[in-house]
Formats: C-alpha cells, structure tokens, sequence
DNA sequence: GTGAATGCAAAACCTTTGCAACTGG
DNA sequence: CCAGTTGCAAAGGTTTTGCATTCAC
C-alpha cells in the first residue's frame, strides 16, 4: 500500500495551500481509496488502513477522509442516509447504486453533460457542485 | 389543514393498491407536505403536524413518510448525510441544496433530460431512478 | 517549541424498533 | 374481530466531539 508519487504530490499541494499538514494517515487514507476504486465506507476504509498501520483509529479516518474531500481530492457519495462511500476519480463522473448489493459504481459522462446540465438553473442559483446518482439493478448476467 | 379531494383519492388508491390502510395521521402528513412545499425534514413536519393533529408521534411521521415514499407519492432528498428532506412533487426535477441556508429547492428539468442522461449507462445497469442535485449558493439579492 | 492532528471513548444525531394499546375495514 | 397502525421509549447505525498525547513544521 504505497501512495503514488504523483498523487502524494497532488495531496502535498492540496494540504499546503488548505494551510494544513501533512500526515501518515492522510497519506495513508488516500492510498487506500486509490488502491481498490471500489467506493469503501469509512469504516471498510478503516479496515483496509490497518492492515498496514496497525494504530490508525476510526476518527482518524473519518478525519483525513473529511480532510480529502474539503481539499476536493476525494468526494463523498451517499444513498438513502447509509454510510458515506468514498470515492478519488476526480473526473466528472455520475454513480449508480446497486439496490441489490448496495454497491457504487462509477459512470463516465459525455463530455460537457453537466455543463449543459447546469444551464437548467433558473438565474439566481449559483451551483458549485451537480451530483447525478442512479439507482437500480445491475443485470443478473453481469453480476460477479 | 385540509388534503384536498384530489390529493385524498390519489393517497387512498396507493394505499389500497399496496394493501395499506388509511388513517388519520397518513392523510394529515400529506396534507403537511402539500400545504407548504418547502422540503421540511421528518423533525419539521412532525412539528407541524402537531400543530393540528397534537397527539400524533415523532415516530409515527417516520412511519407515515416512509410509506408515502413507498408508496410512490413523495420522493425524500437527502444532502452530506443530514436530516432527509421530503418532497411531493411528482413531476420530474433536480433539487438545488443552498449551503447557506440548507435549504432544498425544486429545479424543473426539460422534457425529456432525464430520459437521455439515462442513456449514458451502460450495458448491465438498469436505472430505476436517477437523481440530480445541485448543491451552491442563492444569489444574495434573491435571498428571501 | 507550538499549534495541529491523532487516538480513544463518550456523546450526538437521525432513524428504526419492540411492544402494548388502539383502530380501520 | 384482528391484522395493521399508532405512540412511547429505548436501541441502533453513523459520525462527531472533548481532551490528553503525539507529531509536523
């Protein structure tokens, strides 16, 4: 579990100019999302983390993760009020949800959807942000 | 505090369709949604409600929007984990979050944007629902 | 060195549940 | 009647908080 160089870079920039540090479990935390893009929960993240640093806490995680998505290098996805999952594609994506298996899966928009998207709003609202979230059922033949 | 005939035989025919029973507290937590459309949380209702139904229960609006929503006549929105917000607007919209206020809105969509952004799935993902959420600020001198 | 971040346990928040009493069909 | 619904209080799942300790700069 070693946090890419290029990303490490990208977080060190993010924390410095958010005037805050940089830590193990930061570094670590990120690791872990980049490691298996599967959309984890804090606490399936927190697992993972201390497979390889035995002492992290629970907080801890929920902290560095509120810490990633402030500096909008993660974003939080949540359906339905369970648990956040977590999620470090910085592409402009939407998220379908498995009502089956309660899994969050990435869907790759056209280019400039969102932007067109946007132009639904009436004057006067200033969006900083468009979550498009599914959803439904992935097809029987395709579930692993 | 009054449902309106048409709203009362809409919820009557879900309920019966469901093989729910109508009851005083399920007619009045409608007529709560529909008499100011704002969006109001579980909490929020429940403090109205009171107003003209005072015995009715905390637990009791729980249970009666969550099967309004089961029964397809409200939708709930929900934004960074808070309170879920309830909605009975049956057309098709987006939500717009104010991060100032937390308020929700109703954002009308073109006929028909919500059909092709659904076509932007692929194979094996069979969207039951999708939701758009704008999250962003009211532009301050449209800000009641 | 010093303020920020961590780790722990306890609290908080929102929602659901168990169960006795009630009620709609 | 009697299964479904209510009302209450207690429990549940998820996240946040207070505070002493540790760490990054």
């Amino acid at each position: 579990m070693e946090l890419p160089e290029k990303a490490k870079q990208r977080l060190h920039k993010a924390l410095e100019v958010n005037g805050l540090r940089s830590t193990r479990q930061r570094e670590h935390v990120l690791a872990v999302l980049l490691a298996q893009r599967d959309h984890p929960t804090a606490e399936e993240v927190y697992e993972r983390a201390k497979s390889s640093m035995a002492s992290i806490s629970l907080a801890t995680v929920y902290n560095c993760l509120e810490t990633l998505v402030g500096c909008g290098l993660v974003r939080a996805v949540n359906f339905e009020r369970g648990s956040n999952h977590y999620c470090p594609n910085l592409a402009e994506h939407a998220h379908f949800h498995c009502k089956d298996t309660g899994r969050v899966y990435d869907i790759d928009l056209p280019e400039g959807l969102l932007d067109s998207v946007k132009k639904v709003l009436p004057e006067g609202f200033q969006a900083e942000g468009v979550e498009v979230a599914f959803q439904g059922h992935r097809a029987k033949e395709i579930l692993s």
